[in-house]
DNA sequence: GGTGAAACGGAGCAAAGAACTCCCTTTCCC
DNA sequence: GGGAAAGGGAGTTCTTTGCTCCGTTTCACC
């Protein structure tokens, strides 16, 4: 986890407010001492709400995350005060890594490595968590992430532009297809995640061979492509998934 | 629809039993004759099934489908027996259709006219009606489905083969990428189908130049990118879709 | 240790959605 | 015109989900 870190041995004193329960424990402009079984309940829930969006993204209820916590419901709506404001919370933290790692792959000098660290981190990111697809796919309408988006923009048109200008990029390319391009690799890692991990880097790297300038080698694919009873498998999978 | 017709003009006789109705309405061996009301709402229902399922896939409701077919919701049930008849006579519909593409394919003497035919075929079916990607993602356990796909994948394995032969084909590439190379082209229309229905075409080229022999000409890509507007409303969308 | 305020926990509630049925009314064929 | 079959839609049941109520427990302070 990135956030706020709650872990307190000692009884520690709370902040102004919390970021996830904001309003809620606030009471007084005094500082307040913290009961120790809040400080812990609260490490517990962060920590099992990461796990929970993760894996079963903005789908998860409160009611699954408390009990991934081992404490009751009740207790999550204190620490949280709604689902929304849980996803919220979830959303930023997830869309903040992604502008972390944009800023990395900017800050690389070799435009073409600047390129292909982005594409691959990105695609990585969200190829074993659900809650990080869903992330990139929308904003759910919460402001907060919407801003962050706001942010990533830029440096995604800077890292294509780059590339562009030295030559590596297909010409038809645009920096609009970056998000379809990790959209699909996504969709790979939601029909494909649970059978083969690391699936989504043969379609990449197949889709780079189109997208990358004529004149480049192809790349050599590393990841297998499924077989029989593993697509199989993944069929049969996904209808639970509805 | 290519389902069986029961218009009638005249009143007509039932046959031994229609693909949904099945033991519903069958009661002797002798014929029997079909009041005119009957059959005008079997068609309604059959259009309107077919309709419904093309934009709202399995999620659509026999409600829906009643309402949209302009009749009650107990006549629907009167002639699809449950959800689960409807479902599966319209996923059997669907793949029909698309192993008689691919049956079409398979028929043009050119590899390479075949191979592109079929992958595009496709895509093309699936592209604007979410019943067809829905069958191509899952059989939903439903036993004729199973059976059809059973006779699809021997075909898609012999157009590959020939491609393959014929030296068009990435050496890498195997028959079970196909599968998924649709799923990703399902997912842009998915995706992106409301704004910009033909998307799919844009990264279908991109990846077919990444999926042939490195030594055939890049093709021309004949869909632009989204541009801004057009994104925003596609991510904005994407949460009623859940 | 005792105490009272705060936190806990889980049964339970309300709302929504979806599949399906009951039963009164209407339509049709003879 | 009669009676059997079909229609229609309000209503029933079942499930899911987000959230709260309230009796019980924990903790910081003394």
């Amino acid at each position: 986890m990135s956030t706020d870190q709650v872990v307190a041995g000692e009884t520690a004193t709370v902040p102004g407010d919390v970021a996830y329960a904001a309003g809620m424990t606030a009471t007084d402009p005094a500082s307040r001492v913290v009961r120790k079984d809040v400080a812990r309940n609260q490490a517990l829930l962060l920590a099992a709400a990461d796990e929970v969006f993760t894996e079963r993204g903005a789908d998860a209820t409160l009611d699954d995350i408390a009990r991934h916590a081992g404490v009751g419901v009740a207790t999550a709506y204190r620490h949280f005060e709604n689902k929304q404001a849980l996803l919220a919370a979830m959303f930023e933290d997830r869309l903040n890594k992604i502008l972390q790692m944009m800023e990395d792959a900017d800050a690389l000098p070799d435009p073409r490595e600047s390129f292909e660290a982005f594409v691959y981190g990105v695609a990585a990111m969200q190829s074993h968590d659900r809650g990080m697809r869903e992330v990139m796919r929308t904003d759910h309408g919460i402001d907060k992430v919407s801003a962050i988006r706001q942010r990533v923009q830029p440096i995604a048109i800077r890292i294509v532009e780059r590339a562009r200008a030295a030559g590596i990029l297909r010409p038809e390319l645009e920096t609009n297809d970056i998000p379809m391009v990790l959209w699909m690799t996504g969709a790979i890692s939601d029909y494909a995640g649970p059978v083969s991990p690391d699936l989504w880097r043969r379609y990449l790297d197949l889709m780079l061979d189109g997208m990358l300038a004529e004149s480049l080698p192809r790349r050599t694919i590393s990841v297998p492509a499924l077989d029989q009873s593993q697509l199989e498998t993944a069929m049969h999978n996904w209808h639970s998934h509805r």
